[in-house]
DNA sequence: TTGCGTGCAAAGGTTTTGCATGGCA
DNA sequence: TGCCATGCAAAACCTTTGCACGCAA
């Protein structure tokens, strides 16, 4: 199901990036900034259409961010013997770190909620936002 | 805790109607277009800002939909009895629809993802997006 | 050699801001 | 009467698109 494709040094270069920060996401300036001290010059346009086709590809999402209107982006991992039904993230509203869950409690819970609200989670859509940890020590304050 | 404010008949307005169609989501041309139709001549301008502080308020909330970079709004009921810890919400990809749940069942969840995860869901942020029963009957495509 | 990928620049669309006017208190 | 809210228009911003060139296959 690969398409016609190239190999080009800069979406090796962007995937390599996400990849190395799994559980940081990036703005597209962001991103364009990072790579192009990596040694590529890369154009925004470039970034913007290699990020679009991963995200359709479902090897990166695409988040909103509460009171900006510029989208972040972020590589999911996906591993390897993840059944998809257990698979969780939880998303902290303030850093945007991303933490994966593997969690049969979980998986529970989505049987749950079909079963009793008539209502079926998408198996790469379970994300939950809150404050992770680190977070919460720094005392930030919104719910 | 109000802040200095006068009630206007375009914000009443605003907020009747979002009330009224609590389960949908609207862009914010979509609420001017309703709203002139109500009779008064709402600018964008001022849907805007009213929006923007009924988010501020956590009346309303903003969603950024798949594949689209317009953002949209929806009211967000809060049941008199409402305890937070066991309130989440479900919204559907594909229609918007926010279902509101108030589960014990998922109260558990969120005191297990506190303690064996470290991480706190907000009470407001309880969010799971995926398919509601009349759009699974729809067969719409994606997960 | 073919044609996809890239990068620049321009276009497109959404959201925010400035400013004069109107309406609530 | 004071001052916030409104609405228009312009500005600011992010994202997409057009086009010629470069590079992978």
């Amino acid at each position: 199901m690969k398409r016609s494709t190239y190999a080009t040094a800069q979406k090796q270069q962007l995937l390599d990036f996400l990849q190395a920060h799994h559980d940081q996401q990036f703005t597209i300036g962001a991103l364009a900034d990072a790579l192009r001290a990596s040694g590529f010059a890369h154009g925004r346009s470039t970034v913007y259409r290699q990020i679009g086709r991963l995200c359709d590809e479902g090897v990166v999402r695409r988040f909103a961010q509460e009171g900006s209107n510029t989208f972040v982006y972020q590589y999911i991992r996906l591993h390897p013997g993840c059944s998809g039904e257990s698979h969780f993230h939880l998303k902290c509203v303030h850093c945007g770190k991303l933490i994966h869950l593997e969690c049969l409690h979980l998986a529970e819970v989505r049987g749950h909620i079909q079963e009793a609200h008539s209502f079926r989670i998408g198996s790469a859509r379970g994300i939950l936002w809150g404050e992770c940890s680190a977070c919460m020590g720094k005392g930030n304050a919104h719910a």
